[in-house]
DNA sequence: CAAATAACCAACTAAAAAAGTTGGTTTTTT
DNA sequence: AAAAAACCAACTTTTTTAGTTGGTTATTTG
């Protein structure tokens, strides 16, 4: 599990997807506006979300993406992943090339390191994030009631 | 706190030096030629053990560096905390000026695991990877044998 | 004391990754 | 027919990471 600020963007755009994609399918153009994302950069990152089968496109005017899943069943870290194409974290990954043991004593440190991680965003749906339950300090309610008047 | 490959090459090179600086001081040619790391940049990364008050130095012949705390009391975390300063994981650190609330909302989602790979990685001292202890799948003595052999 | 060793230092360069741009096409709705 | 929006590829810019160059200073040893 690689973290780069990608991910976030791509959990940022979601979690977007998630507050305004009740009613209608929500534009690339409209997170761009709102989270402030170039709108291209939107469009690479939603296309592996799409190959990643967590939003489904409408074409057309009116059109945009929708959450191909329930809130509850779409967690962080897939959308990581999809974006993300988790590249290895250790250099020498099972294949046993690295002539000095050091690094594999090092590997296993970042290995579990990767999968605490993966761990921990995987138990954080969207719908955590919206009611912004499961997580330290508190947006609150109004928070997000703003977001939803926007 | 931030997770880069030069996190993971300053852990190796201080573990290098944990194992190899128990009668000596290691220089830094020595951890370049094991670990593969470009003098240079080791430098620059000892550069910063260095006011992190991790490690100590010996000039002239003989010298190098020798960690400034037992192995015991010196953790994961300290060493890319020195190295990696941490640059905040989110836009709106506090700050309050993140207009729009979703970036608020992911704060917290980002803080909080920062928080948790802090803890985890602070629970990790170099003893503990010499040992192998710690940590998932096990590399084994053999194999800190030969690298004390090397 | 001279020579060698190794830390220390700053400025520069190269390579890689991340982010953003440009200029399209295709599909669908109104 | 026109507009909206997804879809797509190639390119450019910016930032970060990694490595290079060319030194100086301190210390040890022959």
């Amino acid at each position: 599990m690689k973290l780069t600020t990608r991910g976030r963007y791509a959990v940022t755009a979601m979690l977007d997807l998630a507050i305004h994609g009740e009613q209608r399918p929500v534009s690339l153009a409209d997170i761009s506006v709102r989270q402030e994302i170039s709108l291209s950069y939107l469009e690479q990152l939603f296309a592996k979300l799409r190959r990643g089968a967590l939003v489904d496109s409408v074409r057309g005017p009116g059109g945009g993406y929708r959450l191909a899943h329930d809130r509850r069943a779409i967690f962080v870290a897939q959308i990581i992943d999809a974006v993300d194409e988790s590249v290895d974290v250790t250099n020498c990954q099972g294949k046993g090339n690295c002539h000095h043991g050091e690094v594999c004593l090092t590997h296993h440190l970042w290995q579990d390191l990767s999968d605490r991680i993966h761990d921990f965003l995987s138990g954080i749906s969207l719908a955590d994030l919206v009611d912004n339950r499961g997580h330290g300090t508190s947006g609150g309610v109004d928070t997000v009631q703003k977001l939803i008047l926007q």
